[in-house]
DNA sequence: TATTGTTATACTCTATAACTATA
DNA sequence: TATAGTTATAGAGTATAACAATA
């Protein structure tokens, strides 16, 4: 996923208010919307790294993997531009999927500077689990919401994202 | 603002995606809320971040101040549960406020081992200058929204963050 | 001459553990 | 004994520059 995270980072506790701090959600800061942002991606990337730790990843390895395992056959320089990750970042992350043998580097035919990062059969495997453990760990992340508000907001974050 | 981030995170470049990677749009990854999520805050703190450069400030050194200007009298304790930051980093982060004179520690007398954190007069005019381009850097990174849907985002943000 | 992947390096951020002063 | 703030430090993440292979 894209830095920043933002965020902006993994948490190192609950990015949720304890009932001390519960008193600051009506400051201004709070109705700040890259506030609300950093918050809302913290907890759901700290959600998701908790979990996906059951596997042994991280979310960046497994939004590499997920790249992967799509039919759009990405090189190295799309992973970083996408993901909004530096080459150098890339490379590090490519060479632990490919250690685990979940991912291959292939020459691309068509410009022999560039590679193909492609799952394996493992690779596949592997981020399909990985997928149940985050869709389920994002439904947790938005327990607040029901159904009506979660389409809404997905339609909304991906016109902001894009 | 919370870790994460975005976290989580500063961005290297703008976190839109260019042409080039635009075909990764419709990829499950892309799909995922905590994915979007972390794009949104990535992009935003990255907007905020740069506009705030002009003053000398980072979202973290924004967050702190705006809530030394609130009137919850925060102390250390409660801003590093509050920002989900480690509480040795905002010794850092009052530190260097403190040190170009926008705020002030003030021994709490009901307990003196916590510090409550206070803006300055001066730091209160920076406080307004800031949030002033943080509000425009917020605009134009919802230029993709229209108002109802910026209304309708907000307060989808605010169930999801809190 | 420019670009992709790679390596090395510096820098920032984060996490942990100790210390002090208060409670 | 426990907690708030502080300091020091190690670790992870990020940014930059250089290099080899290829275009």
């Amino acid at each position: 996923m894209p830095a920043r995270t933002t965020t902006p980072h993994a948490t190192p506790e609950s990015a949720h208010a304890t009932p001390e701090s519960a008193r600051f959600t009506d400051t201004e800061l709070a109705d700040e919307m890259f506030f609300l942002m950093a918050r809302a991606a913290a907890t759901g990337s700290e959600h998701a790294n908790r979990t996906l730790g059951d596997l042994a990843l991280k979310v960046r390895d497994y939004s590499v993997l997920a790249l992967a395992c799509s039919d759009e056959e990405p090189t190295q320089r799309e992973l970083s531009e996408f993901l909004a990750l530096d080459p150098s970042r890339i490379v590090a992350i490519v060479d632990t999927l490919e250690q685990r043998g979940t991912v291959e580097r292939r020459t691309d035919p068509r410009d022999r500077r560039s590679k193909i990062i492609v799952a394996t059969v493992a690779g596949r495997r592997l981020y399909a689990d990985a997928r149940e453990l985050v869709v389920a760990a994002t439904d947790r992340s938005l327990a607040g919401l029901n159904p009506d508000e979660r389409r809404d907001l997905f339609q909304l974050m991906q016109k902001v994202a894009f």
